[in-house]
DNA sequence: ACACGATAAGGGAACGTTCCCAATCGAAAC
DNA sequence: GTTTCGATTGGGAACGTTCCCTTATCGTGT
């Protein structure tokens, strides 16, 4: 049905390696030929077929984007999702194509297998099960974790520090004079979880202040659980006068709740979130948060796995991403 | 370097059509048969070469999502989002694979010629250059339009009737007994622009309402922008008693002005957005909305491209979304 | 006048599958 | 005992490119 490069080949009169070479270094060719091969393939709505290119060559520029399957929603995802527009916008730069996978495929029968040839390389976001990481690095296909780390050799790797995140924030309420802090957590994957909660401890340790574990919570990170928790929290008599929560969404559920109650945010309840996420700057008050290079993964991850496919240097390894305190109004 | 389906057979024992049966029919063939061809793959890391499959089959499992250029950023896009996230999940449910791209590359030189042979079908979201769409049309490819309606034989589309969605927001207002109402309205394609606005003019003319164009204002859609021009229309001293932003970005960075400013919503102001995106529960008081279905947009978009690949029937041609008014408590 | 290099173009193998067709073999049917 | 049929397997062409190698042509310098 679709023409072919022997359909150009014959109507323009050369044989099908001129063409070939006329579609991939115009400028190699004398403008004769080209004009005349470019005519008659615009007569015959020629295309090459990238399928039968990509055969030949061991190439297909295509480089997948695996979102953990513990993340869902996949796009939506409010800490994924600025690093996937990064990564998109940063490929595509470059003329590689993105295909974005949520990795509950992979665990099908064949599903794995079809990934692995049609792909250059491979971007995991977030916790994966180590024997799909083997699998594609038994291929021989370059592999970067974005938010997880493995010791793997080969295996290059962009995280942040959310244990030092976190401090950031208990430290500045600390500073406002809380001595009294809640903290709504949630449960993402055990390290980060545990790095956050690590540091909500040690810092009031360190301030000599007692953790009451009445207003210690973990919980599912979205809107109307944290809501829930802060609802029955803040009613207490004695209430913190500031809640740690570990995500943006978590923080927003907890101010609803303050507002619901006609509490002021900050003199009567301050909120601290991590993550700066779009919508910590739209609520009112405004959030304060801790900001997270995401930008700079989805950069690092674009940019450190379309140097592996090419076989280049690699500017750096393993490479932890800053966290910055960004004051607002809930603080 | 990668073992391929000879290395398999020789391996096993069996010829390279044996090897290939098992892996596409394991059931057809039998059992001894069947352990040994698989032991030896396992043995080989072997796995099927997805690109030499597709070149036969003439067939990729591929299914590209395509966002508008206008549309910047892609990913986050509070609109097309949702209906990413819905596509994503129908179409893997299906075993196909999706490409997302945004459509700048499909301008580039060779951008448009790659993108083609690699799919089997195409969704297109957003306004496009209908020049692309007739790329892939020429090419047998099927596509699919989301949000965006052409005139074309054999082209599906699927949309909102964002007039009748733009009524339903003023005719709230008007019941809410608002005699003065403001414009933001986002300037978004041409079309959705003045579906809007025309809802906008129409229902105050059938209520006898006078427009006051001082508070008639297109814009970028964004909240920094919102916040300016709201700001602005806000501390005049007859200004008007509700506004309708044409989505809730608008509507946000609106309420934001408006709480800076000391006014209570809705008694002060009422304001009223469209699209009800995740954020207009999140804020405080929450956003009246209009809910456009984008789930069903996705959904009818991915079983439609599907059924198109494998020239099934469709079950709707063309077919318009619903909407529906979300009252919350900024009006 | 001759050799030589540069420029232009073509022939054919190779990439790793699928799938059509044919071949073999044993058992069941007549 | 011959025929038929199903089950199992294999050979080879085809898919549409790229790329290595070769060939032809045409100056250009000596």
């Amino acid at each position: 049905m679709a023409s072919t490069i022997l359909d150009v080949a014959k109507l323009s009169g050369y044989s099908k390696t001129t063409v070939s070479r006329t579609f991939l270094n115009p400028e190699n060719v004398p403008e004769t030929t080209r004009t005349k091969v470019f005519e008659a393939a615009k007569k015959l709505n020629y295309t090459p077929n990238a399928i039968a290119r990509a055969m030949v060559r061991k190439r297909t520029d295509n480089i997948a984007f695996i979102l953990s399957k513990h993340q869902y929603p996949a796009v939506l995802n409010p800490f994924y999702s600025p690093i996937l527009e990064t990564v998109l916008q940063t490929v595509v730069k470059e003329n590689y194509s993105l295909f974005i996978s949520p990795d509950t495929d992979l665990s099908l029968p064949n599903g794995e297998i079809y990934l692995k040839n049609q792909m250059d390389g491979v971007l995991i976001a977030g916790k994966t099960n180590p024997k799909v990481i083997n699998g594609f690095m038994n291929q021989n296909l370059p592999v970067v974790l974005i938010n997880n780390k493995l010791d793997i050799d080969g295996l290059f790797c962009i995280t942040a520090d959310h244990y030092a995140g976190a401090r950031l924030a208990m430290n500045h309420l600390v500073e406002r004079g809380h001595r009294k802090i809640g903290l709504l957590a949630g449960n993402f994957s055990p390290q980060v979880f545990f790095e956050r909660y690590n540091a909500y401890i040690d810092v009031q340790r360190e301030n000599n202040l007692q953790v009451d574990y009445r207003f210690v919570q973990s919980l599912d990170p979205n809107v109307s659980e944290a809501f829930q928790y802060a609802s029955s929290m803040l009613v207490s008599k004695d209430r913190p006068s500031a809640f740690f929560c570990t995500n943006d969404t978590i923080a927003i559920g907890t101010m609803k709740a303050a507002i619901r109650l006609g509490l002021r945010i900050p003199d009567d309840i301050a909120v601290i979130g991590i993550d700066d996420s779009t919508m910590s700057s739209l609520i009112e008050p405004e959030l304060t948060t801790i900001h997270i290079d995401t930008q700079a993964m989805g950069l690092w991850a674009a940019e450190t796995i379309i140097a592996l496919i090419n076989h280049q240097p690699i500017t750096r390894e393993n490479f932890e991403v800053d966290s910055y305190l960004v004051v607002r109004n809930s603080t």
